[in-house]
RNA sequence: GUGACCGUAGCUCAGUAGGCAGAGCACCAGUUUGUGGUACUGGACGUCGCGGGUUCGAUUCCCGUCGGUCACCCCA
């Protein structure tokens, strides 16, 4: 074991895993520019304070946040999430309204590392501030449904639910209450925790035990008044219009005490219970007030790559992308050829590799075979006198074992190799 | 934070009733005096996670610790 190793919950991303990662943003990308979304970039370190707004009763705050105090005094945290940093930027540079963004980075949470939940973890996320339509709810939703779909997942399921205007809301937290005080010695001793600090959440608790308990809580439904009602009614008619499937599910509660009215949560139905969130969302309306700015409406989500990059290969889709260049450079003269030929075609914009420290002409060819490049170029001592460059396509069945080893291959004039590839190469 | 299981080569894992540390894959080189897939031959690579204890002797037994995995919790 090496003296130095990573930190709990912190992983080396390395190649070619390294190249997805940046695809499959690029892909989230691609999905939010094309609906009007522009990019923030957030500082890793907030006051603390940001995310004390976020609320008191959720573990991301009180229990799981890396924070310390500065060299000036001020006390900072790590983000734990990134929505209440895009408030915060709202509020200081008070852009126009409707403001639509996505984002990505990582985010920092002191918790106990499992799979597909690391102690720095990456999402990408978009939020809308300023706006109250419940279309737009449904915008959001479908942008979240769109990338999914192309990184080619099929096996996602939507839960959305309504958690009522912040009132409706008030009422059932204590209707709750009610009912699982009520049922006290029915539920488990960490349930019975639960509810004293976020009635709410004991909806969530995954213990047989509580299974009972739970099914015959008070629904939200029956709390909701006008207003949420119709909202979240919409919300069902505009995600029913653009045919994405779904289910309401009336015990779906987030993490974040921010969320009102409409929440949703995509599963991977191909994870274990316990990580198959791979992103959720939802109705923030209040939460830019708290750190100081108007009242504002705000919506959004955020997805966790890990999962959904595990998600991925559960389903055998969006495969690492090639990082093969187009040509591999062999050099038997000592390698100064090398040197100069792939300044030259890499000026040219042609892809290339090489080997080093003058090895053997099969050493090389090894390495060529494996870079997976199409072609070799080949420069000996007959070549370098020449001024000419062996061409050869690698990568072909040969299934002809009697063949001479250079069939297939051929020279070209050092002067036109360049024309030549960019011809030859797809 | 609580509990269970696991740490031996770059990777996947054997193993020792306590006595010089093993395999497969991968890597390097040769068989092939200028040519990548197979085959054969050889080579390099380990403080047996770390620290302490017991012992003539510990990778092996005991204690602790760190790290990993899984469940709870929480969430992405």
């Amino acid at each position: 074991m090496p003296e130095f190793q990573t930190s709990p919950g912190m992983r080396d991303i390395l190649p070619p895993e390294s190249a997805r990662w940046r695809r499959f943003v690029s892909v989230f990308a691609e999905v939010a520019e094309g609906a009007g979304y522009g990019q923030v970039i957030s500082p890793l370190l907030e006051d603390l304070g940001v995310f004390q707004r976020i609320g008191d009763a959720t573990d991301v705050v009180t229990k799981e946040m890396y924070d310390f105090v500065d060299k000036g005094g001020r006390h900072i945290a790590l983000r734990p999430e990134l929505t209440a940093s895009v408030c915060r930027a709202f509020v200081q540079h008070r852009p126009l309204t409707p403001w639509k963004v996505w984002y990505t980075g990582s985010q920092f949470r002191y918790e106990k590392p499992q799979r597909g939940r690391y102690r720095q973890f990456d999402q990408v996320g978009i939020e809308v501030l300023g706006a109250d339509d419940p279309y737009l709810d449904v915008e959001v939703i479908a942008l979240g449904w769109e990338f999914f779909q192309r990184l080619g997942l099929r096996r996602v399921d939507l839960l959305v639910n309504s958690l009522g205007e912040p009132d409706d809301r008030a009422r059932y937290v204590e209707a709750l209450r009610a009912h699982f005080s009520a049922n006290l010695d029915a539920l488990s001793p960490e349930s019975r925790v639960t509810l004293e600090k976020n009635p709410l959440r004991v909806l969530d608790s995954k213990r047989e035990q509580d299974a009972p308990v739970v099914a015959a809580a008070p629904r939200i439904a029956d709390f909701y008044g006008a207003e949420a009602s119709a909202h979240f009614a919409k919300v069902l008619e505009g995600l029913s219009a653009l045919g994405i499937p779904f289910h309401v599910d009336a015990r779906l509660v987030r993490g974040l005490d921010y969320y009102r009215r409409t929440t949703f949560e995509f599963q991977g139905a191909t994870l274990d219970s316990a990580q198959n969130a791979l992103g959720g969302g939802g109705r923030y309306d209040g939460l830019v007030e708290s750190l100081g700015g108007p009242p504002t409406h705000g919506v959004g989500f955020a997805i966790g790559l890990d999962r959904t990059l595990i998600a991925c290969d559960d389903e055998g889709v969006f495969e690492p992308p090639s990082t093969a260049v187009d040509v591999f450079v062999v050099d038997t003269t000592g390698g100064l050829e090398a040197l100069r030929l792939t300044g030259e075609l890499r000026a040219a914009g042609i892809r290339c590799d090489r080997a080093y420290e003058s090895r053997s002409m099969k050493s090389q060819m090894k390495s060529a075979d494996r870079s997976r490049a199409p072609l070799a170029l080949i420069v000996g001592t007959d070549e370098l006198a020449a001024g000419t460059v062996v061409v050869r396509p690698l990568r072909a069945e040969r299934s002809d074992t009697d063949a001479p080893p250079a069939a297939g291959q051929y020279s070209i004039d050092r002067h036109d190799l360049i024309d030549h590839l960019k011809k030859a190469l797809p």
